[in-house]
DNA sequence: CTGAAAGCGCTTACAG
DNA sequence: CTGAAAGCGCTTACAG
């Protein structure tokens, strides 16, 4: 920027107006001049000094969460890499950047923020009684995917009406005669989308008057359960099941595979019917019946919030 | 740091010098105290400060690199995801941050590592002629992944034994009396790994005597065709082709779906065999038969050899 | 419309 | 072992 300042025969200030595109503050032949100048040596702005500056970077962080100790891999469930997806598409569109990191702790998210001034954040993962703790320590905008919370000044959410998505799953069943719906979910089931999507199972059986079955709920912990362990559950009860909704295709493909293994035809003996529609799903066999979500476009809206709370902000 | 300068009765050097841990430089008296205070008020370094000092961040960029029109979603193949699973692992341990993005040219690449001063670049999607361009612009250490060049300083590959990871794939289908084996990739053969794997593929099929085939030969153009039109081309020749290998699982998952759906029998009318070993391949019905390949493995060493080359450079 | 000054938080020589 | 100075590349008031 000095270098071309010189060699416009201007200040510094003046390139930095060209820059930021403040017209009304330089003249069109001194602009014309800069900008040659800018292209001829393909200058391109230092966004660390720029962060340094406004205390704020233009890097969004997209954390991957999960509270436990589990050795799991974040990035081999499709559906947060559909979201990631959408989030990189929006931001690059807007000429913001995206740091990635899955994480296990919520000190890490912080430190993140902190060490980068990121502008804002995005995160896939946090219960409904983390939210609070997390805006204690961010102050910059958060988007939380997947959470179900009330809006709160600076923490916005992305997510669907699981509850009805839920009841239409579990309407499905219904409506091809099953009355012993087994309900299959991960294990953190307080609070969080699973809760929601619950309870639009409950609503659809009590409309139809059958009575919840503690036995037939199965909540995967992926940390003290492996796979086969926990099909087993659901293999020993395969004489009374006759179908199984499941909280997300990713899970219900793992289990439909186990239980093929162990003899169980799909859906001749069990019904499955799946939640999010992965783009995996249509290639299991029988393709998995699920019900729809676009999960890229829960990226895009995601970032979408962000940027416009950051334009916003910017106003002010 | 000002402030716990300040507090410590100390200047800022000194507290600079504890933060690096230059213990040589600093009395354990002063040390503690010092660590006390940065503790107490939670200090965490502003890396815009230090990249803009430096000018180098701890920012390595990861990038998804297609160089084609096609609106085509790079974070949908799960295979570029594993691979991002292994270098957030990585980098996460070394204290340096992940900055992805997917682009469709390389001077996005270029702008993104001038913009932020990365340590260095991954990138997935290279092809062989467009190395050296790369390395023209680019002046940190690049990593590329299954792009097949010999090493140059500054550009280092990770990569497997493609050619004879491909004879073990056709290895297999010859071994189960198959003659008639259809090859297929996606449409960027030349200098890729396709092609190695194309070599692998001839390797095996001349030790048999047999002769090549072009009219077996399928390349999926994404851009240009879809997967309905592309399939159809093997539908054509059913009733000559007997087998089938994949230069990816991904690929030979969309094609055994479409070929199913067109009413052939896999692997009863033809035998299929992928490549990758991607943890979906699993859930296919049947069973995908497939070479494996460790992908997240991939992305770590991807990232180690990048933090070598980068502890190195600092040594000098 | 243009410019000189101060400062963001840190590090790197260098002097003591 | 400790410190004062200069500077990284940029932006934000402010003065002309």
């Amino acid at each position: 920027m000095k270098d071309i300042a010189k060699e416009a025969n201007v200040s510094i200030m003046t390139v930095s107006n060209v820059i930021h595109k403040r017209k009304s503050k330089v003249s069109e032949k001194t602009e014309k001049k800069i900008l040659e100048i800018i292209n001829k040596y393909n200058y391109t702005p230092n966004m660390s000094a720029r962060s340094l500056v406004n205390n704020s970077s233009k890097l969004i962080a997209f954390i991957l969460y999960q509270n436990r100790k589990g050795e799991r891999n974040l990035f081999e469930n499709p559906f947060n890499t559909e979201v990631l997806a959408g989030v990189d598409k929006v931001l690059k569109e807007n000429d913001y950047y995206l740091l990635v990191q899955s994480v296990s702790t919520l000190e890490e998210i912080y430190l993140i923020i902190k060490t980068w001034r990121t502008a804002g954040v995005i995160i896939l993962g946090i219960l409904p009684n983390e939210v609070s703790h997390l805006k204690e320590n961010i102050d910059t905008p958060i988007v939380l995917i997947d959470t179900v919370t009330p809006n709160e000044a600076g923490v916005y959410t992305v997510g669907i009406d699981d509850r009805n998505g839920f009841q239409i799953a579990t309407e499905h069943l219904i409506a091809n005669g099953h009355k012993n719906i087994g309900f299959v979910s991960y294990s953190q089931i307080l609070g969080g989308v699973d809760e929601q999507r619950y309870l639009g199972y409950v609503d659809v059986l009590k409309a139809h008057h059958i009575e919840i079955n503690e036995n037939l709920l199965f909540r995967y912990n992926k940390d003290k359960m492996n796979m086969d362990t926990f099909s087993d559950e659901i293999v020993k009860k395969k004489d009374f099941i006759t179908g199984l909704v499941f909280t997300a295709d990713f899970l219900a493909i793992e289990v439909m595979d186990s239980l093929k293994n162990k003899g169980i035809a799909i859906p001749d003996d069990i019904s499955v019917v799946g939640f999010d529609n992965l783009s995996i799903s249509q290639f299991t066999s029988p393709k998995l019946t699920t019900v729809h979500q676009d999960i890229t476009t829960k990226g895009q809206e995601a970032a979408h919030i962000l940027l416009k709370v950051l334009m916003e902000k910017k106003l002010n």
